[in-house]
DNA sequence: TTCCTTGCAAACGATTTGCATTGGA
DNA sequence: TCCAATGCAAATCGTTTGCAAGGAA
């Protein structure tokens, strides 16, 4: 998808809810988009350089969850961090180093990725239990601190 | 592994690094040998009832884990959760309620365990990645969400 | 005018830490 | 005796919220 694509999809969910598309919101978003793993309000605002408040930047992020533009992701103690949800950046998995917790995307192709469908149904399978989804995250030491 | 044989194992992984296995720090590991799945210093604290504060239990779990006896999970905002490391409790993956935020521990056949392995790697292979480890989480909403 | 949005400061909840005390080897 | 472990309270950190001011429709 590209920039200007993101911007009028988005601008079109936020509209559907009565909520503006405004500048701070744009910024975040092409942030995000920019980002090559997920970001955390911290991170996000260090990104727009004092022009957006941390606390907007939470509850732009808020926003963005519930109209569904953005989802968290956990994974390093005490830090929600955010990426574009997967109906704008595609489906992707993450790489996680465990030595700075840095998390990268790693994107699958489509003939691997119904490998994975197929494993979480087995497995989910195995516990009567019906999956809407999956998180599966490789973790190792990235190039940066190897 | 029996209580017993944890109880020892961990005895000596923290004689090795001079630290002691005292009331509370086997209570912990106790309470987390009988839990179905990771749980919060907050939820373990409960479990103790008021035995040990919660100050303690931070303090436990993060000797624990510096030792390799337990490892964090991240899954709910904001909430680190503990298990048993792998060593002890076997390899598994987790179902994660969407709802409610419950993780329950799912084991893997070893036949299944194996093509998730293959795919691990065929994955991080892409990203030339040397994969250590690996999280499959499955989501969907739980039987008491239902 | 009517709401949505923002900035700031205060509040919150999870987690950590300083310090004086207790307890094991 | 010596150092680790504990209890308590205060501090810290990420995040949320109340409130008054600003801005778009």
């Amino acid at each position: 998808m590209t920039t200007a694509a993101i911007d009028q999809a988005v601008e079109a969910r936020l509209r559907a809810r009565r909520v503006r598309y405004t500048a701070a919101r744009r910024a975040v978003v092409g942030v995000l988009h920019r980002a090559s793993g997920p970001m955390s309000a911290g991170e996000i605002h260090r990104e727009v350089e004092g022009e957006v408040p941390l606390s907007s930047i939470y509850r732009t992020l808020n926003v963005l969850e519930d109209a569904g533009v953005v989802v968290p992701h956990f994974g390093v103690r005490g830090l929600t961090r955010y990426e574009l949800a997967e109906w704008i950046s595609g489906h992707h998995h993450h790489l996680v180093c465990t030595r700075c917790g840095a998390v990268e995307d790693i994107d699958v192709p489509a003939g691997m990725e119904k490998r994975v469908e197929a494993m979480v149904e087995d497995l989910a399978a195995l516990a009567s239990f019906r999956p809407s989804d999956h998180v599966l995250e490789i973790e190792g030491i990235c190039s940066a601190c190897r």
